[in-house]
DNA sequence: ACCGGGATGTTCT
DNA sequence: GAACATCCCGGTG
């Protein structure tokens, strides 16, 4: 049984033609729509996209292997990851399948279940800190290991990406990449990171 | 405000 | 053994 269900004022699940593009052109389309985990839920304020094998900064760069295989599989599925021994960041799959394209989500602003939320990141923490940054809205949702691959266009999937009716945003901030390393090389300058326009909920501030 | 280090374990060299 | 698409806390200015 879907949680999301039990929620369908949130709105509708983008279907799989969405995510059938350049992740650089799904990366900024992602603003403002809804990331739902069962009842709780948040708008996309911050994306970072990534392109397949031939970039450096990929987890698909170097070609296939057994963790990022769900980024080589068909798109409109979720991306999870581990990293630094106890976070999980989670992934867009974009393109056609095996492009191993993706689009990493790096801010909410909470919407639903916010109590959910707090129990989850600390009650002491302020609302727009609930969800400001990859590891943060992961934790915040209930995203883990068991959801990579799981398939965001399936009605009964668990994690559901939706359409409220909110327009497009009318002012984008564009920026490089966040936390890439030395073998991103010079594609860590790449202006691949899209943020809402001064929105507290971002992980760190827009750039200029 | 900025900066540094520790937590913690999976993945890849 | 090193690196890691991070976060949090405690130092200093």
């Amino acid at each position: 049984m879907s949680g999301v269900a039990e929620h369908p004022r949130l709105g509708e699940r983008l279907d799989r033609s969405f995510y059938r593009r350049d992740s650089l052109e799904v990366a900024p389309q992602l603003l403002n729509k809804v990331l739902a985990h069962g009842a709780v839920a948040g708008r996309i304020v911050e994306v970072e996209a990534y392109r397949g094998e031939a970039d450096r900064a990929s987890h698909a760069f170097g070609g296939r292997t057994a963790r990022n295989a769900t980024m080589f599989g068909p798109p409109g599925h979720l991306y999870v990851y581990f990293t630094y021994g106890m976070h999980f960041c989670a992934n867009v799959v974009c393109g056609e399948e095996g492009e191993a394209m993706a689009v990493l989500l790096r801010a909410l602003a909470p919407l639903a279940g916010l109590e959910e939320m707090r129990r989850r990141r600390g009650s002491t923490r302020a609302a727009h800190d609930l969800c400001s940054g990859p590891a943060k809205l992961c934790q915040a949702l209930g995203i883990d290991r068991r959801l990579d691959g799981a398939d965001l266009v399936a009605s009964d999937g668990p994690v559901a990406l939706l359409d409220d009716g909110t327009p497009p945003p009318e002012a984008i901030a564009v920026g490089p990449r966040v936390g890439l390393s030395r073998r991103a090389g010079e594609s860590a300058a790449l202006p691949w990171r899209f943020a809402l326009r001064g929105e507290p909920c971002v992980s760190r501030p827009a750039p200029a």
